[in-house]
DNA sequence: CTAAGTGTTGTAATC
DNA sequence: AGATTACAACACTTA
């Protein structure tokens, strides 16, 4: 007879689940566990499009677990405390939990862990967020992660393919009887954690494992464009449907398993005549998200700037007022304010959108830490993932993997190859929704009597760009030319 | 040790 | 129109 506690976090499915595997081996009693811990419940640095999304994955979760026999129990406060009440009144001889690499999980995993042996409880905790097992990758890199992603693939080569995904069970072990059917654990609303506009959940594709499962099948089901997806060819302004899958919060959650990813792709290459290849294929993408993750987990203070020896040091300046106007969508560049603005309405950009912000952001015009640009995307992305957000962030500011920094987005130009008639910027900043075509990524040059026609005074309706890009661009290449040649000591070793 | 090859995704001017 | 080039010359990996 054993009672065993298997503790959700990421990892919030049924397939390919190694955690939920190895819990129903020896269960009689199945107690499936989601802590709402105060450290990730706060409205003021997780937007209400993620927070969303995570109660809709775990309504999903509850509800399959219940067609299994099971059903999910959410406990509210520190998880030390909660779970070890569980762990005394439910019993409890086996805790389950899927790994996770991330510093503050480690920390909370460990105390856990140290907790449940003292309490005679055996712990078990596969990998299960990542195709491979980050030590293995480590070990097969010599025990450094490798800095660049040709080094890191043939890294990986060396470990084979990743694990096949494990099957969904076809039934559980019931939790004990008491709480069967207790009204004590329920899933919280919104409201209940803090949240108070409502009408500004947007977010595109539901949370969930139905729903990320589904997206999925969407997505692939154009075969074509699955064999011939070129990453740096999809379109930053499609967003109606956007370009790419989109998956990257079932990812990050694990309402959808990376590896059932991996093998779903590949089962399109093996029937297309062709396909392309990392790093810009479609499989690459789930191999990029790998490669950060080995990193983020290697590597000391990987969120931060002073003392993460892989980043360059920079001397940033502090302008609250810039990184206001940047994280407001006023800077008075339609495409980047646009993009901005999708940002804080729907919790996601494209990739290329991404880029686009944080160049400005950083080297290319305002010359703001990375880490204050790393904070607003942790708040707003509905895909927020610890690693790789620090990552994408190092590459954009070139404070590492990227270096060719005279390479600087244009706020005018670059949107304009993609959607030359402005219908992004039109549809995300519907106070220039008036303005021809030949302005709209630039409306101080039009004339005044243009802007009076368009219903739209730059200055007054809509704001002058806060800073003049060509200037910026030429001054801030120079300083990253003198950050290159200063400082060769904080360079890894 | 040195040296050559390589690196997801820039822009603007030019032919 | 699509490719080529200047811009200015970096870091990491591997031979
Ligand atoms: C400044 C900046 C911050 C970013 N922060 C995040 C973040 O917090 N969370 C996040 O998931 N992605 C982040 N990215 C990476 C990338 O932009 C997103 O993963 C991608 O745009 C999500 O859209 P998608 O799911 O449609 O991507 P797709 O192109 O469909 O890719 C599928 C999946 O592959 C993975 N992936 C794709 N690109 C990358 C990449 N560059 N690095 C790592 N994994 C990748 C993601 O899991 C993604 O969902 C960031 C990029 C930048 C430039």
């Amino acid at each position: 007879m054993t009672h065993t506690l298997l503790w959700f976090r990421k990892g919030l499915r049924l397939h390919d689940n190694p955690a939920l595997q190895m819990a129903i081996q020896k269960a009689t009693r199945l107690m499936p566990v989601f802590v709402l811990d105060p450290h990730f419940i706060d409205p003021d640095r997780v937007g209400i499009n993620r927070m969303a999304f995570l109660l809709e994955s775990l309504v999903d979760l509850d509800r399959r677990l219940r067609t299994l026999g099971s059903r999910l129990l959410v406990l509210r406060g520190q998880p030390e405390e909660v779970l070890a009440h569980a762990f005394s009144t439910w019993q409890v001889g086996r805790l389950c939990f899927e790994r996770d690499t991330e510093p503050y999980a480690r920390n909370r995993d460990e105390r856990l862990r140290s907790l449940a042996q003292k309490c005679g409880i055996e712990v078990v905790s596969p990998t299960g967020h990542t195709l491979f097992d980050p030590d293995a990758v480590l070990k097969a890199g010599g025990g450094r992660a490798p800095l660049t992603y040709s080094a890191f693939l043939r890294v990986i080569s060396r470990l084979g393919t990743p694990a096949q995904p494990q099957p969904t069970p076809a039934h559980l072990p019931p939790p004990i009887a008491e709480i069967c059917e207790s009204p004590d654990y329920a899933i919280p609303t919104l409201t209940e954690l803090g949240y108070t506009d409502l009408e500004a959940v947007n977010h595109r594709y539901p949370g969930g494992e139905t729903a990320g499962l589904e997206r999925l099948g969407d997505y692939l089901a154009d075969r074509a464009r699955v064999a011939h997806f070129a990453k740096p060819d999809t379109d930053p302004t499609a967003f109606d449907p956007p370009a790419t899958t989109v998956l990257g919060a079932h990812l990050k959650f694990g309402c959808l398993s990376a590896r059932t990813f991996y093998y779903e792709v590949q089962a399109i290459y093996r029937q297309a005549r062709s396909h392309t290849e990392p790093p810009v294929s479609l499989l690459a993408q789930i191999l990029w998200r790998e490669f950060f993750y080995v990193l983020g987990y290697a590597t000391p203070n990987y969120d931060r700037m002073a003392g993460n020896p892989i980043c360059r040091q920079i001397a940033w300046d502090d302008n609250p007022a810039y990184l206001a106007a940047w994280s407001e969508g006023r800077t008075g560049y339609p495409w980047i304010d646009a993009a901005m603005h999708q940002l804080e309405r729907e919790g996601w950009l494209h990739h290329l959108s991404r880029h686009a912000v944080a160049c400005f952001l950083t080297r290319g015009d305002l010359w703001l830490s990375w880490e204050a640009g790393q904070a607003v995307f942790e708040r707003l992305l509905v895909d927020q993932d610890w690693s790789l957000n620090a990552s994408n962030w190092m590459w954009l500011s070139a404070s590492a993997f990227f270096h060719a920094y005279h390479r600087v987005y244009s706020p005018i130009s670059f949107a304009k190859k993609y959607d030359p008639a402005g219908r992004f910027v039109r549809h995300y900043l519907p106070a220039l929704e008036r303005y021809p075509d030949a302005f709209i990524y630039e409306p101080w040059k039009a004339p005044l009597s243009v802007q009076r026609e368009a219903g739209c005074i730059v200055g007054r309706d809509y704001p002058e760009p806060i800073v003049d890009h060509t200037e910026a661009r030429t001054r801030n290449i120079e300083r990253m030319r003198m950050a290159f040649t200063a400082d060769p000591s904080t360079l890894p070793t």
